[in-house]
RNA sequence: UGGGGCGUCGUCAAGCGGUAAGACACCAGCCUUUGGAGCUGGCAUUCCCAGGUUCGAAUCCUGGCGCCCCAGCCA
């Protein structure tokens, strides 16, 4: 590297930091050149604070991680800080145990916030003091209208609302009425604090917001303290100026909120952080927002808010999803504001180009074909050298059982092969992964149903760990298990859980669901080894794809496997071709 | 007939007046003891459209067209 200056010195300079390899956040785009000009400008002394502020209302999903990756990512690249901050400014929709999902969730994609954990209800009673300034400089009064009534005045998008009839009373009456409503003399619903700004403005959020609401509800961290809960706009822009939080970064629907929190934060003439919005993610054959993922779990279309094919990110957890495969993802999506749909193959692809890497590989028949060797002595045992990861060496190799029974994968035979089809069928060799090259003999049929139920093959000794001896190729690789030593398992194959690309181009959603996004294998048998293994860890199933120990089902001895992807599947695509062809 | 945004390959996305990056997907080939991985090559004469400015425009100007968001005492 060119660039041997100081740590410290780098993290300071956008040009250099580009040439970095330590770089890893991504590339650049539009925030980042804000950023950018801002640290020329010396603005906020040099500093850069972001959060990510969630709402504790439900589960985090990867569009929460895309948000939670630009926070933190830039936060980290820039050498500044993050924080997180509860947004729990409605006590009805919100619950603790959303608090606790959302940190591990968030710890679990790789972040530390450190000790900068907050939460808006924290900034209550400054809050409550600003909205009494407000009041007190003749900036917002109490409106006794209904909601009905306020909905009725705020006019429409093209008509300017009425002002209130009690837009006009006295700072001492607003007082008096805003203590009041404080102290939970008034029911739910009967007042609320409005800000005093424009009724006839073309931006909605400006047409006298409320800043307070009567709400008699317990708050799972201020308990029943207080019966006026702020709106989140009364909250959001103070609770970013609390926490100096330099660059404030929410999706595009906040654009047009932007100047209710800017007109607040002047009037306060307190410290104005930046808002900058970009276009949240989406992706192909899924739905993204809670409202719809709530539905999903609650009708019982999955098996949960962690059920694998949900897009949350504990479902992608349990999945088999890692975090580096997610970053990764994100940061080759970018970040722009224009809307879009990313095609979830680029998050597949993401994850088999880690998982690559690190997973360790291992024979499993999903399902099974009875093969006989019969010239291999019975009852005879032999150990074969297995490789673990051939893209990584020093995961080095195991031992592997092979003997006269075997199993091997049923869709690996083939009694009437098309030409491009070479795996096994009568009197063709193939070659068993790691071990032998064994030749179809004879093809036994059951007698009633005339389906294949076991093969008669004869294996060359003299191929040991796959290599003839007189030079002679095979083209075709299978997995196996020997039938003696094999452990049986269950596999869970995942499908998208939408037909179709954008399943809210329905009228319902549920319309597009799969059918078949979720089968059941049973009776796979898988090596030995495996038998035992951990939750969560992943591994590559040789010739299939890439499955994770269920977190939720799988007991020792009882595993069950989820897939989290396959592999890219060359075959398939030659088979669909020829079966199109002969189609015409 | 309101306000705020956005329009570059099938999908994301660079580009910031000097002659269309990259990724995924797709296609072709090489290689292979995973039809995996890897490697090589192909894939926008054109940037929503129409005018204009300029030696030169995806980038600037004008006018259209299209798409998204906003009328919670939700966030």
């Amino acid at each position: 590297m060119s660039n041997n200056r100081p740590e410290s010195e780098k993290s300071q300079s956008g040009g250099e930091r580009r040439e970095g390899a330590e770089r890893t956040g991504g590339a650049s785009n539009f925030i980042r050149e804000i950023i950018d000009e801002d640290l020329k400008n010396k603005k906020n002394d040099g500093r850069v604070h972001t959060r990510f502020p969630p709402e504790p209302n439900g589960y985090l999903h990867i569009g929460h991680a895309k948000a939670i990756c630009l926070n933190y990512g830039i936060a980290e690249d820039y050498g500044g800080r993050y924080n997180l901050r509860f947004d729990d400014t409605n006590p009805i929709k919100e619950e603790a145990e959303f608090v606790q999902s959302i940190i591990e969730d968030i710890k679990w994609l790789g972040y530390d916030w450190e000790d900068r954990l907050y939460y808006a209800s924290d900034y209550f009673e400054q809050l409550y003091q600003w909205a009494v300034k407000l009041i007190k400089d003749g900036k917002a009064y109490v409106d006794d209208l209904s909601a009905d009534q306020i909905r009725e005045h705020r006019g429409t998008l093209t008509k300017p609302g009425k002002e209130s009839p009690f837009r006009n009373r006295s700072v001492d009456e607003n007082l008096d009425l805003f203590e009041r409503m404080k102290s939970g003399e008034f029911p739910d619903g009967s007042r609320v604090l409005r800000a005093k700004i424009d009724m006839a403005s073309g931006n909605l959020n400006m047409r006298d917001p409320v800043m307070y609401r009567v709400l008699h509800a317990a708050h799972h961290r201020t308990g029943t303290e207080w019966c006026i809960y702020p709106m989140y706009d009364w909250a959001h822009g103070q609770s970013d100026s609390i926490e100096g939080i330099t660059h404030s970064l929410c999706s595009l629907e906040f654009e047009d909120h932007r100047p209710l929190y800017d007109w607040y934060l002047d009037q306060l003439g307190v410290y104005h952080p930046q808002q900058i919005e970009f276009a949240r993610l989406n992706l192909t054959n899924t739905v993204m927002s809670k409202r719809k993922l709530r539905a999903l779990v609650e009708e019982g279309h999955v098996d949960g808010w962690d059920d694998p094919r949900m897009p949350t990110l504990s479902g992608l957890r349990r999945r088999g999803y890692s975090p580096k495969s997610i970053r990764t993802f994100l940061d080759r999506v970018g970040v722009a504001k224009r809307d879009s749909v990313v095609d979830i193959a680029l998050l597949e692809h993401c994850l088999r180009e880690d998982l690559n890497k690190t997973a360790p590989r291992v024979m499993a028949v999903l399902r099974p074909l009875k093969v006989v060797i019969e010239n291999y002595p019975e009852g005879q045992v032999e150990q074969l050298e297995a490789i673990n990861n051939p893209e990584d060496a020093s995961m080095g190799t195991r031992q592997i059982s092979f003997s006269r029974e075997i199993y091997i994968e049923r869709e690996d035979f083939r009694e009437e092969p098309s030409k491009k089809f070479f795996r096994l069928a009568p009197g063709r060799e193939v070659r068993l992964k790691h071990a032998y090259f064994i030749k179809c003999e004879k093809v036994i049929k059951d007698d009633k149903t005339g389906d294949v139920i076991e093969l008669r093959c004869t294996y060359d000794p003299g191929t040991k760990s796959g290599e003839a001896q007189d030079g002679r190729r095979v083209k075709g690789t299978l997995h196996w298990v020997s039938s003696a030593h094999a452990v049986p398992a269950e596999v869970r194959i995942y499908n998208s859980l939408f037909t179709r690309e954008d399943p809210e181009e329905d009228e319902d959603f549920r319309q597009s669901l799969n059918p078949d996004s979720l089968e059941i294998i049973s009776d796979c048998m898988i090596e030995p080894g495996l038998a035992t293994a951990e939750h969560g860890t992943c591994y590559q199933f040789l010739r299939h794809g890439y499955f994770s120990v269920d977190t939720k089902h799988s007991k020792p001895q009882k595993p069950v496997f989820n897939r989290a992807v396959s592999l890219r599947d060359t075959w398939a695509k030659i088979e669909k071709a020829e079966r199109k062809k002969v189609g015409q």
